[in-house]
DNA sequence: TAGATTGTTAATCGATTAACAATC
DNA sequence: TAGATTGTTAATCGATTAACAATC
Protein backbone atom coordinates (compact mmCIF):
# COMPACT_ATOMS: atom_id res chain seq x y z
CA UNK A 1 0.00 0.00 0.00
CA UNK A 2 1.20 3.71 -0.89
CA UNK A 3 1.63 6.80 1.64
CA UNK A 4 -1.72 7.38 2.84
CA UNK A 5 -2.57 11.04 3.04
CA UNK A 6 -3.78 12.28 6.11
CA UNK A 7 -7.73 11.42 7.05
CA UNK A 8 -9.82 14.58 6.48
CA UNK A 9 -11.26 15.94 9.82
CA UNK A 10 -14.35 15.46 8.18
CA UNK A 11 -14.20 11.84 7.42
CA UNK A 12 -13.07 11.25 10.87
CA UNK A 13 -16.21 12.96 12.55
CA UNK A 14 -18.52 10.46 10.47
CA UNK A 15 -16.61 7.55 11.90
CA UNK A 16 -18.60 7.71 14.70
CA UNK A 17 -21.76 7.66 13.32
CA UNK A 18 -20.92 4.83 11.12
CA UNK A 19 -19.73 2.51 14.01
CA UNK A 20 -23.37 3.92 15.48
CA UNK A 21 -25.54 2.87 12.86
CA UNK A 22 -23.10 -0.96 12.15
CA UNK A 23 -24.52 -1.27 16.21
CA UNK A 24 -27.75 -1.27 15.61
CA UNK A 25 -27.64 -3.44 12.27
CA UNK A 26 -25.56 -5.87 14.59
CA UNK A 27 -28.90 -5.72 17.00
CA UNK A 28 -30.74 -6.06 14.58
CA UNK A 29 -28.99 -9.23 13.44
CA UNK A 30 -28.04 -8.27 9.99
CA UNK A 31 -24.83 -9.78 8.76
CA UNK A 32 -24.12 -8.18 5.47
CA UNK A 33 -24.63 -4.48 4.13
CA UNK A 34 -23.72 -2.90 0.96
CA UNK A 35 -22.87 0.84 0.67
CA UNK A 36 -25.92 1.50 -1.39
CA UNK A 37 -28.18 0.24 1.70
CA UNK A 38 -26.19 2.09 3.84
CA UNK A 39 -26.50 5.05 2.48
CA UNK A 40 -30.56 4.96 2.16
CA UNK A 41 -30.32 4.71 5.82
CA UNK A 42 -28.15 7.15 6.94
CA UNK A 43 -29.10 9.86 4.53
CA UNK A 44 -25.57 10.00 2.41
CA UNK A 45 -24.28 8.70 -0.32
CA UNK A 46 -22.77 5.00 -1.20
CA UNK A 47 -20.23 6.79 -3.18
CA UNK A 48 -18.98 8.87 0.22
CA UNK A 49 -19.33 5.98 2.72
CA UNK A 50 -16.99 4.12 -0.14
CA UNK A 51 -15.19 7.03 -0.46
CA UNK A 52 -14.63 7.04 3.96
CA UNK A 53 -14.15 3.28 4.39
CA UNK A 54 -11.22 3.13 1.82
CA UNK A 55 -9.26 5.55 3.39
CA UNK A 56 -8.69 3.06 5.94
CA UNK A 57 -8.71 0.16 3.94
CA UNK A 58 -10.95 -2.31 1.90
CA UNK A 59 -12.99 -3.60 4.03
CA UNK A 60 -15.72 -4.99 1.64
CA UNK A 61 -15.82 -7.25 -0.99
CA UNK A 62 -17.60 -6.60 -4.83
CA UNK A 63 -20.67 -8.43 -5.34
CA UNK A 64 -21.49 -8.81 -1.63
CA UNK A 65 -21.03 -5.46 0.55
CA UNK A 66 -19.51 -5.32 3.73
CA UNK A 67 -19.81 -7.95 6.52
CA UNK A 68 -21.70 -5.64 9.27
CA UNK A 69 -19.74 -7.37 12.17
CA UNK A 70 -16.20 -6.88 10.89
CA UNK A 71 -16.58 -3.38 9.49
CA UNK A 72 -18.13 -2.70 13.14
CA UNK A 73 -15.14 -4.22 14.50
CA UNK A 74 -12.08 -2.40 12.03
CA UNK A 75 -14.09 1.25 12.78
CA UNK A 76 -13.61 0.25 16.26
CA UNK A 77 -9.77 0.10 16.08
CA UNK A 78 -9.68 2.84 13.52
CA UNK A 79 -11.48 5.07 16.57
CA UNK A 80 -8.60 3.42 19.03
CA UNK A 81 -11.63 2.20 21.19
CA UNK A 82 -9.02 -0.64 22.26
CA UNK A 83 -6.94 2.29 23.43
CA UNK A 84 -7.82 1.53 27.40
CA UNK A 85 -7.31 5.44 27.55
CA UNK A 86 -7.49 6.87 31.24
CA UNK A 87 -9.48 9.78 32.12
CA UNK A 88 -10.66 12.30 34.87
CA UNK A 89 -13.18 14.91 35.22
CA UNK A 90 -12.55 17.93 36.59
CA UNK A 91 -15.50 19.34 38.61
CA UNK A 92 -18.21 17.63 40.25
CA UNK A 93 -20.94 19.89 39.43
CA UNK A 94 -23.80 18.71 37.49
CA UNK A 95 -21.78 18.34 34.08
CA UNK A 96 -19.39 16.18 36.01
CA UNK A 97 -21.95 13.96 37.60
CA UNK A 98 -23.28 13.63 34.18
CA UNK A 99 -20.58 12.53 32.37
CA UNK A 100 -18.93 9.87 35.42
CA UNK A 101 -23.11 8.29 35.61
CA UNK A 102 -22.77 7.75 31.62
CA UNK A 103 -22.03 4.04 30.83
CA UNK A 104 -21.24 4.79 27.49
CA UNK A 105 -17.92 5.98 27.65
CA UNK A 106 -16.75 2.99 29.38
CA UNK A 107 -18.21 0.66 26.42
CA UNK A 108 -16.12 2.60 24.10
CA UNK A 109 -13.04 1.84 25.72
CA UNK A 110 -12.41 5.19 27.74
CA UNK A 111 -12.41 4.46 32.06
CA UNK A 112 -13.08 6.92 34.51
CA UNK A 113 -10.77 6.94 37.50
CA UNK A 114 -11.00 9.71 39.30
CA UNK A 115 -12.81 13.26 39.79
CA UNK A 116 -11.95 16.32 41.52
CA UNK A 117 -13.37 19.38 42.99
CA UNK A 118 -12.59 22.26 45.65
CA UNK A 119 -16.37 21.51 47.25
CA UNK A 120 -15.33 19.48 50.87
CA UNK A 121 -18.82 18.56 50.55
CA UNK A 122 -18.35 16.75 47.66
CA UNK A 123 -15.03 15.02 48.35
CA UNK A 124 -14.79 12.10 49.24
CA UNK A 125 -17.71 10.52 48.20
CA UNK A 126 -18.48 8.43 45.12
CA UNK A 127 -20.21 8.31 41.83
CA UNK A 128 -20.91 4.66 40.79
CA UNK A 129 -17.68 3.19 42.65
CA UNK A 130 -15.83 6.29 40.79
CA UNK A 131 -14.13 8.64 43.83
CA UNK A 132 -14.05 12.56 44.00
CA UNK A 133 -10.95 13.67 45.58
CA UNK A 134 -9.48 16.85 46.30
CA UNK A 135 -8.02 18.89 43.82
CA UNK A 136 -5.44 19.82 45.35
CA UNK A 137 -4.24 16.22 45.36
CA UNK A 138 -4.53 16.22 41.23
CA UNK A 139 -0.67 16.58 40.32
CA UNK A 140 0.06 13.43 43.38
CA UNK A 141 -3.20 11.64 41.22
CA UNK A 142 -1.84 12.41 37.61
CA UNK A 143 1.98 11.38 38.76
CA UNK A 144 1.05 8.37 40.16
CA UNK A 145 -1.88 7.12 37.47
CA UNK A 146 -2.19 7.05 33.63
CA UNK A 147 -4.38 9.29 32.90
CA UNK A 148 -4.66 10.05 29.27
CA UNK A 149 -7.41 12.80 29.10
CA UNK A 150 -8.90 15.31 31.54
CA UNK A 151 -12.70 16.55 30.90
CA UNK A 152 -12.88 19.87 31.91
CA UNK A 153 -15.80 20.88 34.02
CA UNK A 154 -14.73 23.56 36.05
CA UNK A 155 -16.35 26.76 36.31
CA UNK A 156 -15.47 29.20 33.00
CA UNK A 157 -12.80 31.34 34.93
CA UNK A 158 -11.00 27.95 36.07
CA UNK A 159 -10.93 26.11 32.74
CA UNK A 160 -7.39 27.70 31.66
CA UNK A 161 -5.80 27.06 34.56
CA UNK A 162 -7.20 23.79 35.30
CA UNK A 163 -6.43 22.85 31.68
CA UNK A 164 -2.83 24.39 31.55
CA UNK A 165 -2.31 22.26 34.86
CA UNK A 166 -3.03 19.29 33.15
CA UNK A 167 -0.99 19.68 30.26
CA UNK A 168 2.03 20.43 31.92
CA UNK A 169 1.58 17.46 34.24
CA UNK A 170 1.73 15.39 30.43
CA UNK A 171 -1.97 14.67 30.00
CA UNK A 172 -2.23 14.39 26.14
CA UNK A 173 -6.13 15.12 25.55
CA UNK A 174 -8.72 17.62 26.71
CA UNK A 175 -12.42 17.76 26.60
CA UNK A 176 -13.28 21.09 26.85
CA UNK A 177 -17.25 21.69 28.62
CA UNK A 178 -16.49 25.74 28.36
CA UNK A 179 -17.50 28.44 25.91
CA UNK A 180 -14.52 29.67 25.14
CA UNK A 181 -11.14 28.04 22.71
CA UNK A 182 -8.38 26.97 25.30
CA UNK A 183 -4.78 28.33 23.88
CA UNK A 184 -1.61 26.00 25.36
CA UNK A 185 1.89 25.40 24.72
CA UNK A 186 1.82 21.86 24.89
CA UNK A 187 1.59 19.16 23.01
CA UNK A 188 -1.89 18.42 23.54
CA UNK A 189 -5.09 17.71 21.54
CA UNK A 190 -7.98 19.39 22.67
CA UNK A 191 -12.03 18.80 21.84
CA UNK A 192 -14.09 20.90 22.59
CA UNK A 193 -17.94 20.50 23.62
CA UNK A 194 -19.49 24.11 22.95
CA UNK A 195 -23.40 23.50 24.00
CA UNK A 196 -24.65 26.92 23.93
CA UNK A 197 -22.49 27.60 20.09
CA UNK A 198 -24.77 24.29 19.69
CA UNK A 199 -27.78 26.35 21.08
CA UNK A 200 -27.25 29.18 19.27
CA UNK A 201 -26.83 27.54 16.02
CA UNK A 202 -30.23 25.54 16.23
CA UNK A 203 -31.85 29.13 16.96
CA UNK A 204 -30.25 30.04 14.00
CA UNK A 205 -31.83 27.19 12.03
CA UNK A 206 -34.87 27.38 13.41
CA UNK A 207 -35.16 30.87 12.49
CA UNK A 208 -34.15 29.99 8.78
CA UNK A 209 -36.84 27.36 8.23
CA UNK A 210 -39.60 28.75 10.09
CA UNK A 211 -38.98 32.37 9.00
CA UNK A 212 -41.90 32.47 6.55
CA UNK A 213 -44.31 31.14 8.45
CA UNK A 214 -45.49 34.54 9.80
CA UNK B 1 -29.40 44.10 -2.54
CA UNK B 2 -29.64 41.12 -4.52
CA UNK B 3 -31.18 37.76 -3.43
CA UNK B 4 -28.82 36.00 -1.35
CA UNK B 5 -27.57 32.84 -1.38
CA UNK B 6 -28.33 30.42 1.22
CA UNK B 7 -25.63 30.80 3.96
CA UNK B 8 -23.59 27.58 4.48
CA UNK B 9 -24.00 25.76 7.66
CA UNK B 10 -20.39 26.14 7.83
CA UNK B 11 -20.51 29.85 8.53
CA UNK B 12 -23.46 29.40 10.56
CA UNK B 13 -21.39 26.97 12.93
CA UNK B 14 -18.41 29.87 13.03
CA UNK B 15 -21.13 32.28 14.17
CA UNK B 16 -21.14 31.60 17.52
CA UNK B 17 -17.49 31.69 17.61
CA UNK B 18 -17.19 35.37 16.50
CA UNK B 19 -19.58 36.14 18.85
CA UNK B 20 -17.26 34.94 21.78
CA UNK B 21 -14.15 36.55 20.78
CA UNK B 22 -16.33 40.02 19.67
CA UNK B 23 -17.57 39.32 23.75
CA UNK B 24 -13.73 39.40 25.27
CA UNK B 25 -13.21 42.18 22.84
CA UNK B 26 -15.76 44.31 24.28
CA UNK B 27 -15.06 43.25 27.98
CA UNK B 28 -10.85 44.25 27.09
CA UNK B 29 -12.58 47.50 25.92
CA UNK B 30 -11.15 47.35 22.76
CA UNK B 31 -14.06 48.89 20.33
CA UNK B 32 -12.60 48.44 16.81
CA UNK B 33 -10.97 45.31 15.41
CA UNK B 34 -9.47 44.61 11.36
CA UNK B 35 -10.49 41.43 9.84
CA UNK B 36 -6.96 40.96 9.94
CA UNK B 37 -6.09 41.16 13.74
CA UNK B 38 -9.10 39.30 14.63
CA UNK B 39 -7.64 36.71 12.44
CA UNK B 40 -4.70 36.34 14.42
CA UNK B 41 -6.92 36.11 17.19
CA UNK B 42 -8.88 33.63 16.00
CA UNK B 43 -6.34 31.53 13.96
CA UNK B 44 -8.17 31.71 11.28
CA UNK B 45 -7.48 33.81 7.88
CA UNK B 46 -8.94 37.64 7.39
CA UNK B 47 -10.43 36.56 4.44
CA UNK B 48 -12.89 34.09 5.53
CA UNK B 49 -13.90 36.49 8.07
CA UNK B 50 -14.82 39.29 5.45
CA UNK B 51 -16.90 36.72 3.64
CA UNK B 52 -18.42 35.24 6.71
CA UNK B 53 -19.71 38.51 7.82
CA UNK B 54 -20.36 39.63 4.10
CA UNK B 55 -23.12 36.42 4.28
CA UNK B 56 -25.30 38.97 6.11
CA UNK B 57 -23.82 42.44 5.04
CA UNK B 58 -21.41 44.61 5.01
CA UNK B 59 -20.88 45.42 9.11
CA UNK B 60 -16.96 47.13 8.53
CA UNK B 61 -16.26 49.91 7.34
CA UNK B 62 -12.97 50.65 4.56
CA UNK B 63 -9.72 51.55 6.48
CA UNK B 64 -11.00 51.57 10.18
CA UNK B 65 -12.29 47.65 10.27
CA UNK B 66 -15.42 47.17 12.37
CA UNK B 67 -17.00 48.34 15.30
CA UNK B 68 -16.75 45.32 17.76
CA UNK B 69 -20.20 46.72 19.70
CA UNK B 70 -21.82 46.64 16.22
CA UNK B 71 -20.72 43.78 15.07
CA UNK B 72 -21.21 42.15 18.45
CA UNK B 73 -25.05 42.89 17.97
CA UNK B 74 -25.37 42.48 14.68
CA UNK B 75 -24.35 38.75 14.91
CA UNK B 76 -26.33 38.88 18.21
CA UNK B 77 -29.37 39.50 15.97
CA UNK B 78 -28.58 36.91 13.06
CA UNK B 79 -28.30 33.96 15.80
CA UNK B 80 -31.41 35.36 16.70
CA UNK B 81 -30.65 35.86 20.54
CA UNK B 82 -33.69 38.14 20.44
CA UNK B 83 -36.12 35.71 19.76
CA UNK B 84 -37.21 35.01 23.37
CA UNK B 85 -37.37 31.53 22.77
CA UNK B 86 -38.77 29.20 25.30
CA UNK B 87 -37.35 26.00 26.05
CA UNK B 88 -38.51 22.74 28.10
CA UNK B 89 -35.62 20.25 29.42
CA UNK B 90 -37.52 16.38 29.07
CA UNK B 91 -35.29 14.61 31.83
CA UNK B 92 -34.35 16.01 35.58
CA UNK B 93 -31.34 13.87 35.62
CA UNK B 94 -27.38 15.10 35.54
CA UNK B 95 -27.11 15.92 31.96
CA UNK B 96 -31.19 17.88 32.52
CA UNK B 97 -29.74 19.56 35.59
CA UNK B 98 -26.60 21.02 33.99
CA UNK B 99 -28.57 21.94 31.53
CA UNK B 100 -30.75 23.97 33.93
CA UNK B 101 -28.19 25.13 35.82
CA UNK B 102 -26.65 26.94 33.17
CA UNK B 103 -26.86 30.74 33.44
CA UNK B 104 -25.65 30.96 29.80
CA UNK B 105 -28.55 30.25 27.93
CA UNK B 106 -30.79 32.81 29.38
CA UNK B 107 -28.02 35.24 28.89
CA UNK B 108 -28.33 34.58 25.30
CA UNK B 109 -31.79 35.12 24.95
CA UNK B 110 -32.42 31.05 25.53
CA UNK B 111 -35.41 30.88 28.47
CA UNK B 112 -35.93 27.33 30.19
CA UNK B 113 -39.80 27.25 31.88
CA UNK B 114 -40.19 23.46 32.50
CA UNK B 115 -38.64 20.35 33.14
CA UNK B 116 -40.31 17.24 33.45
CA UNK B 117 -39.45 13.77 34.59
CA UNK B 118 -40.82 10.62 35.66
CA UNK B 119 -39.14 10.74 39.20
CA UNK B 120 -41.82 10.88 41.90
CA UNK B 121 -38.91 12.20 44.14
CA UNK B 122 -38.21 14.79 42.15
CA UNK B 123 -41.24 16.40 40.55
CA UNK B 124 -42.05 19.39 42.29
CA UNK B 125 -38.65 20.48 43.42
CA UNK B 126 -37.12 23.15 41.57
CA UNK B 127 -33.86 24.12 39.98
CA UNK B 128 -33.11 27.52 40.00
CA UNK B 129 -36.85 28.31 40.09
CA UNK B 130 -37.48 26.19 37.23
CA UNK B 131 -40.14 23.72 38.42
CA UNK B 132 -39.49 20.00 37.50
CA UNK B 133 -42.92 18.90 36.52
CA UNK B 134 -44.71 14.81 35.86
CA UNK B 135 -44.07 14.22 32.72
CA UNK B 136 -47.79 13.57 32.17
CA UNK B 137 -48.57 16.77 32.07
CA UNK B 138 -46.52 17.89 29.25
CA UNK B 139 -49.34 17.95 26.78
CA UNK B 140 -51.29 20.18 28.73
CA UNK B 141 -48.12 22.23 29.42
CA UNK B 142 -46.80 22.38 25.73
CA UNK B 143 -50.71 23.48 24.91
CA UNK B 144 -50.65 26.24 27.16
CA UNK B 145 -47.13 27.65 27.18
CA UNK B 146 -45.15 28.77 24.48
CA UNK B 147 -42.60 26.13 23.89
CA UNK B 148 -40.09 26.33 20.99
CA UNK B 149 -37.43 24.07 21.91
CA UNK B 150 -37.15 20.61 23.94
CA UNK B 151 -34.01 19.68 25.22
CA UNK B 152 -33.78 15.92 25.14
CA UNK B 153 -32.07 14.73 28.01
CA UNK B 154 -34.03 10.76 28.81
CA UNK B 155 -32.62 7.90 28.77
CA UNK B 156 -31.95 6.46 25.23
CA UNK B 157 -34.85 4.28 24.64
CA UNK B 158 -37.33 7.21 25.95
CA UNK B 159 -35.68 9.41 23.56
CA UNK B 160 -37.71 8.91 20.14
CA UNK B 161 -40.73 8.45 21.95
CA UNK B 162 -40.70 11.81 23.76
CA UNK B 163 -39.20 13.41 20.43
CA UNK B 164 -42.09 12.44 18.82
CA UNK B 165 -44.23 13.78 21.13
CA UNK B 166 -42.82 17.31 21.40
CA UNK B 167 -43.12 17.60 17.45
CA UNK B 168 -46.50 16.52 17.16
CA UNK B 169 -47.50 19.03 19.74
CA UNK B 170 -45.28 21.67 17.67
CA UNK B 171 -42.55 22.08 18.78
CA UNK B 172 -39.76 23.35 16.10
CA UNK B 173 -36.81 22.55 17.52
CA UNK B 174 -35.16 19.63 19.18
CA UNK B 175 -31.99 19.79 21.00
CA UNK B 176 -30.76 15.99 21.63
CA UNK B 177 -28.66 14.59 23.65
CA UNK B 178 -28.64 10.77 23.00
CA UNK B 179 -26.58 9.03 21.23
CA UNK B 180 -28.65 8.50 17.90
CA UNK B 181 -30.03 9.92 14.88
CA UNK B 182 -33.93 11.06 15.36
CA UNK B 183 -35.84 10.61 12.35
CA UNK B 184 -39.45 12.74 12.79
CA UNK B 185 -42.17 12.95 10.04
CA UNK B 186 -42.83 16.36 11.34
CA UNK B 187 -41.22 20.25 10.86
CA UNK B 188 -38.77 20.42 13.12
CA UNK B 189 -35.28 21.22 13.63
CA UNK B 190 -32.92 18.81 15.12
CA UNK B 191 -29.63 19.51 16.50
CA UNK B 192 -27.25 17.19 18.21
CA UNK B 193 -25.42 16.52 20.94
CA UNK B 194 -23.50 13.83 20.49
CA UNK B 195 -21.10 13.36 23.24
CA UNK B 196 -19.55 10.00 22.84
CA UNK B 197 -19.12 11.23 19.12
CA UNK B 198 -17.21 13.90 20.14
CA UNK B 199 -14.74 11.53 22.77
CA UNK B 200 -13.87 9.02 19.93
CA UNK B 201 -12.84 11.69 17.55
CA UNK B 202 -10.80 12.94 20.54
CA UNK B 203 -9.63 9.65 20.93
CA UNK B 204 -8.95 9.15 17.31
CA UNK B 205 -6.52 12.64 17.10
CA UNK B 206 -5.07 11.49 20.03
CA UNK B 207 -3.72 8.78 18.13
CA UNK B 208 -2.97 10.27 15.07
CA UNK B 209 -0.78 12.87 17.12
CA UNK B 210 1.21 10.76 19.67
CA UNK B 211 1.07 7.65 16.99
CA UNK B 212 4.75 8.05 16.68
CA UNK B 213 5.53 8.51 20.61
CA UNK B 214 6.07 4.78 20.63
C1' DT C 1 -4.37 63.59 1.17
C1' DA C 2 -2.12 58.98 2.14
C1' DG C 3 -2.73 54.79 4.49
C1' DA C 4 -5.56 51.28 5.89
C1' DT C 5 -8.87 48.02 5.29
C1' DT C 6 -13.09 46.65 3.52
C1' DG C 7 -16.26 44.23 0.06
C1' DT C 8 -16.03 41.43 -3.72
C1' DT C 9 -14.31 38.95 -7.67
C1' DA C 10 -11.19 35.47 -9.22
C1' DA C 11 -8.14 31.53 -8.23
C1' DT C 12 -7.23 27.63 -5.62
C1' DC C 13 -8.00 23.95 -2.92
C1' DG C 14 -10.44 20.16 -0.98
C1' DA C 15 -14.47 17.41 -0.42
C1' DT C 16 -18.35 15.18 -2.50
C1' DT C 17 -20.46 12.79 -6.20
C1' DA C 18 -20.50 10.12 -10.47
C1' DA C 19 -18.84 6.62 -13.29
C1' DC C 20 -17.00 2.32 -14.32
C1' DA C 21 -13.52 -1.38 -14.63
C1' DA C 22 -12.33 -4.98 -11.49
C1' DT C 23 -13.87 -8.86 -9.17
C1' DC C 24 -16.38 -11.53 -5.84
C1' DT D 1 -21.77 -17.91 -15.22
C1' DA D 2 -24.43 -13.53 -14.48
C1' DG D 3 -25.44 -10.10 -11.22
C1' DA D 4 -24.05 -7.28 -7.71
C1' DT D 5 -21.18 -4.23 -5.61
C1' DT D 6 -16.80 -2.78 -4.47
C1' DG D 7 -12.43 0.17 -4.96
C1' DT D 8 -10.81 3.85 -7.43
C1' DT D 9 -10.35 7.37 -10.94
C1' DA D 10 -12.43 11.36 -12.96
C1' DA D 11 -15.78 15.15 -12.77
C1' DT D 12 -18.22 18.31 -10.16
C1' DC D 13 -19.29 21.13 -6.64
C1' DG D 14 -18.54 24.11 -2.81
C1' DA D 15 -15.62 26.31 0.48
C1' DT D 16 -11.44 28.72 1.42
C1' DT D 17 -7.87 31.81 0.16
C1' DA D 18 -5.77 35.45 -2.61
C1' DA D 19 -5.94 39.66 -4.88
C1' DC D 20 -7.27 44.20 -5.61
C1' DA D 21 -10.33 48.09 -6.80
C1' DA D 22 -13.27 50.88 -3.99
C1' DT D 23 -13.49 53.93 -0.31
C1' DC D 24 -13.34 55.49 4.39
Amino acid sequence: MNLKKKVSIAVVRRLPRYYRYLADLLKMDITRISSKELSMRMGITASQIRQDLNCFGGFGQQGYGYNVELLYNEIGNILGLNNNFQAVILGAGNMGQALANYTNFEKRGFKIIGIFDVNPELIGKKIKDIEIFDIDILDEFVKKNKVDIGMLCVPFEQTPIVAERLARLGVKGLWNFSPMDLKLPYNVVIENVHLSDSLMVLGYRMNEKFKNDK
